[in-house]
DNA sequence: GTCTATACTTTGATAGAC
DNA sequence: GTCTATCAAAGTATAGAC
């Protein structure tokens, strides 16, 4: 009986040595290594590296959908959630080791249109527009889609240059959104 | 007697096959066939791929300076220079093909510090920052260092998301950078 | 029978020799 | 310019431990 945790402990290896280094960059072989386990095992759970690629990608759009979770929950009206969104991508951008956005880079590492990993971040890009456009419907903005696409664009700028310019710059995107969505709600 | 022109005919290749694809995606051998040169003339020219991709990179530098310069040329206020950056990197972000920031996707690639490929970005975003506060400090905004990194911001968020979303992300973004000069000058 | 460890094959890369 | 050395990576097969 296979046991259970296995295929977890393998994607949690990979994970962060995806986060960390690129998925270019990391071999099957180190992240065996690291993880401790067969070769036999890991390719019994992910049939090729690109299968175990699109599970640490799945697993980082999990995660984005817990921090809008978790950004609805820590604030009361939709305006703030939209700020609260932008602090807890600002916390993830500028964690010690952090390299950018996963989902974005990995658009990068795989230019194919065709690839699953492509396919995978790129699906996911369209989503989370259309789940801030919903958000700033719900907000008094006389414009909710535009204010949804200035939030999304300090989002991305935010993961770009956080990993550079640090905390400082995580800080200074939750200014800049907050004077958004007041001067969006305002009047 | 070497040709001249050669290591600008390899360059100009390298460029055309990095931007597209990625370093890591293309292979020395690619580029040798491409441009039709031998192995040895590319080697007698560029001594490993690490220096033609530094070489690369450099002429993205260059291609920034440049853009920064075609802004302070085409707009009279340094106000409107600064929407007008924005406007040139839009250009470039959403150009067919494009694939993000050349500069910040060889970071990505290079995650290594200590990679001279990797030195040559960070370099490079250091400087442009500096760039963008000395033009914001030009303006009457009575905090240019605030302004000069929302702009900033703005413009690594449309390198981002410009390639997937395209010219549209682009007007939306010189709009943004249109608002955002105009309240921080306000006053 | 499930896992670890390792040897092997194939492929494709950089780089250098001639 | 072709040919070759070297190396690393993905993936497969095999041998052995609990």
């Amino acid at each position: 009986m296979p046991t259970p945790d296995a295929r977890e402990r393998i994607l949690e290896t990979a994970t962060r040595l995806f986060d960390r280094h690129g998925v270019h960059a990391v071999g099957m072989q180190e992240i065996i290594d690291e993880c401790g386990c067969g070769k036999n095992l890991l390719y019994s759970r992910f049939a090729s590296k690109d299968d175990l690629v699109v599970a640490y990608l799945r697993r980082r759009v999990e995660d984005w959908e817990q921090l809008v979770a978790d950004a609805r929950e820590a604030a009361g009206t939709p305006a703030a959630q939209l700020v609260e969104l932008v602090r807890e991508a600002g916390v993830r951008a500028t964690a010690p080791g952090a390299r950018g956005c996963p989902l974005r880079n990995t658009v990068v590492e795989f230019p194919g249109r065709e690839h699953p990993a492509h396919r995978v971040s790129a699906d996911h890009f369209a989503r989370v527009r259309t789940q801030l456009r919903e958000l700033a419907r719900a907000t008094s903005a006389a414009e909710p889609d535009r204010l949804a696409d200035r939030i999304l664009l300090i989002i991305d700028g935010l993961y770009a240059h956080g990993p550079i310019f640090g905390e400082d710059a995580a800080k200074a995107a939750v200014e800049f959104a907050e004077d958004v969505v007041r001067a969006a709600t305002a009047g």
